[in-house]
Parts: structure tokens; sequence; C-alpha cells
DNA sequence: GCCTCCGATGGCACACTGTGTCAACGGCGT
DNA sequence: ACGCCGTTGACACAGTGTGCCATCGGAGGC
């Protein structure tokens, strides 16, 4: 495919040489292509590594809304987190991701981008809960709780990145899950939930 | 000045016809300069809105700084958060930050960039907090509340901004901090704090 | 008063990104 | 063999951001 070896041959150049040395000439010199080609398969140099995470948030959405109604929302959400952390540090090759995860982090464009990105997410999971539990429509809860969710996912991954793929990742959002699990608890301070 | 007459000609084109329809071209046009002019005074295009927070991060890290130590960590980030808030909504002209903050909100890349601003004032925040209680290397709980303040910022600006105002951004601060009070007052499962 | 120095500005050229348009190539079935 | 169609590349263009240099104008020294 056309598309992959696009990536791969990205992947490989901007994590050796940095992504603003990096530029799109060079990347479809090295795969022998042209700009044009490039431009037909990624929108920009970003969505190269940021295409990656696509489906992540989807992924994330559908597992929330399987969780069972019943089940407490702190536990739906560390099941959607879960989902996240397993796609990026289980998947198939913990290495390869890693390497991305770290190349986001530390490349201002890329951490942007994908920052907005989790905001869209977050704001699909809030509509998921909302739509769950029945509150008032000024509750503040499923807002909160969705952004929560995403505190403990980003706390976990860049502790993961920045130990070189040490620190578990698992056992880290389930650390900051429990840290949560009051306020995730609470459902905005006694209003009714489902 | 002429970075002020620039940056007002810029927000007034930017609010009206929108960030990608405007070109910078546009906006020197309108201000009778050219275009070295205005980069000599903002690196791009997104700089002309972005810096108007430029002085948030710190005004916050230093109201969390000042803070007593004996403090709860709670109440000190919320007294961190009410500055930003009080920067944002009740400064000169309210109406003038709202449609700022609006134009970020709406706009993908000026939304991607404040968030990684944010992502930096967080860290900022996180070393305060970890220098002020003596935590293990390990805890988590210094990022976490530093990522909490955040999360009852942005939901609290993300009301006002979508309500056009009319919610009172304080009180949904309160609120939300209300909600994370029990997460917040935990320091990580009964590690000492100071 | 004149001259010099210096900061601010503008013009130009350049590299890079991203898009539209069109021509060329190559497999495919008829 | 022919035409069809999807893939590709070539070119041109608009927009951004930067380096370099010429110019202008005011402040201060002579």
């Amino acid at each position: 495919m056309v598309s992959e070896e696009l990536r791969e041959t990205a992947l490989q150049l901007l994590a050796a040489r940095g992504y603003d040395e990096t530029t799109v000439d060079d990347i479809v010199a090295a795969a022998g292509m042209s700009r044009r080609t490039f431009h037909r398969y990624y929108a920009s140099k970003e969505d190269v590594v940021i295409q990656l995470l696509a489906d992540l948030g989807a992924e994330m959405r559908a597992e929330l809304g399987g969780r069972p109604e019943s089940e407490p929302p702190a536990e739906s959400l560390r099941r959607a987190v879960t989902v996240a952390i397993n796609f990026c540090a289980g998947h198939h090759d913990a290495a390869k991701t890693l390497a991305v995860v770290r190349l986001i982090l530390r490349t201002p464009v890329l951490h942007a981008r994908s920052l907005e990105r989790q905001a869209g997410w977050q704001a699909d999971l809030a509509a998921v809960l909302a739509a769950r539990l029945n509150l008032p429509v000024d509750a503040l809860y499923p807002e909160v709780a969705a952004r929560l969710a995403f505190v403990a996912l980003n706390t976990a991954l860049e502790r993961w990145a920045l130990t070189d793929g040490e620190a578990d990742p698992l056992e880290l959002t389930d650390r900051a899950f429990e840290m949560l699990a009051p306020a995730l608890a609470g459902q905005g301070l006694g209003e009714v939930g489902g």
C-alpha cells in the first residue's frame, strides 16, 4: 500500500531528524514519490502522525457506550481509558507506539493537535454520559467526568513515555482513577443519577 | 503602538471574517503596514490571538506560589484558577475577551495552540505543588491535581462562552471545584502532605 | 546647521506547505 | 486494438514565515 510506505518512511525520518527539521519533500524523496501523492493520502505533515490515533476516539466512545447503564460512570470511564491505553501500549509493537507518543509529546505542533483531538473525544464522551444519566441541562458532571478520564489517560501516557516505557501504563491509569474516584462518584453533589 | 494597532485590526478581521478566511495580507492591508512589519511583532497569525493569554500562565503560577504552604492544595489551585477567570471575564472589557475566547474555541488551530499552552502551565503548577508537598518522586498527585485545575478552568470558560457570557464563570469554577474537591483532598491515597 | 548613528520600516527573494488542474501512464474488460 | 478509469506526477498558484538589505527619520554630537 502506498499510504503505508509513505507513513512508515515519514515516521522514521520524523523520529530520526525531528519534526521541524524534516520537510515533506524529504519524506517523498526518501519514499520515491511526488509531493502531490503524499497530500493525496495525508492532508498535512501533521496528519501522518496524528492519523495514527484517528480511531482511538471512536473506540473509546464505543466502549463507553457499550458499558451497562447500571455501572458507575467511574468504572465505565476507566474501561474506556483502558481501551486507549491498550491501543497505545499493548496493541502490536509497543516500542514503535512509544516512539510515536514521544514524538508527539516533544513536538509542540503535534502535541497541540493531539490535545485538540482529545477535546473532541472528550465532548463525545460527555454526550454519552449526559444521555445515560439524566441530569439537569446545566449540570457540569458529564463534562467534568469526561475530562477527568483524559486527565488519567494523559497522566499515564506521559509518565509512560517519560520513563521510556518502564512504568506500566495500565497500573498508572488505575492509580490515577483511584485518585479521581471520589470526584467521579459524586455526580455533581447529590444530583440524581441513572 | 504599532503592535497594538496591528493586534486590534487583526482581532476585528479574524472575528468578523473567520480565521481561515482572513490572510495576514488582509490584516496588514487594513492596518496600512507591510507583512514584514507584522511578523516583526507576531511570529505567526496564531500569535496575534494566543499572545493575549501570554501572561496568564505566569500569573497563575505566581498566585499558586504565593499561597501559604499550610493551605490545602484544593484551595490554592482554586485561587490560581480564579486569577485566570478574572483575567478573562473581569479584567477590562468582558465582551471583548468573550469574543476572543469564542474565536479560539471555534477555530481548531487556535484551540489546539491554547491547549498546548495550558499543558505547559499545567506542568508549571505541578512543579510548584511537587515542591510544596514532599511526596515520593513517582507520586501522581501533583500532576493530576494541576490538571484538575485546568479541567475546572476549561469547563467554566467553555460554558461561559457557550452561553454568550450569561453564566457566571466564577460560580461555574466554584461548582467545578466542589466536584473535584474530594479528589484534590486525597493527596494520592494517604501519602503524606506538607 | 549639518552629519552620523541607529532603530524602525518596507521591499525583495527564498523555502516550505497545501491545493487545483491537467496530462501521462497502466491495467482491465470488451 | 481500443477505450475506460483509477493512480500518479508535473506545474502553477496562494499563503506563510524568514533572511537580507535599502531606506527613512529622529536623536544626539560636532
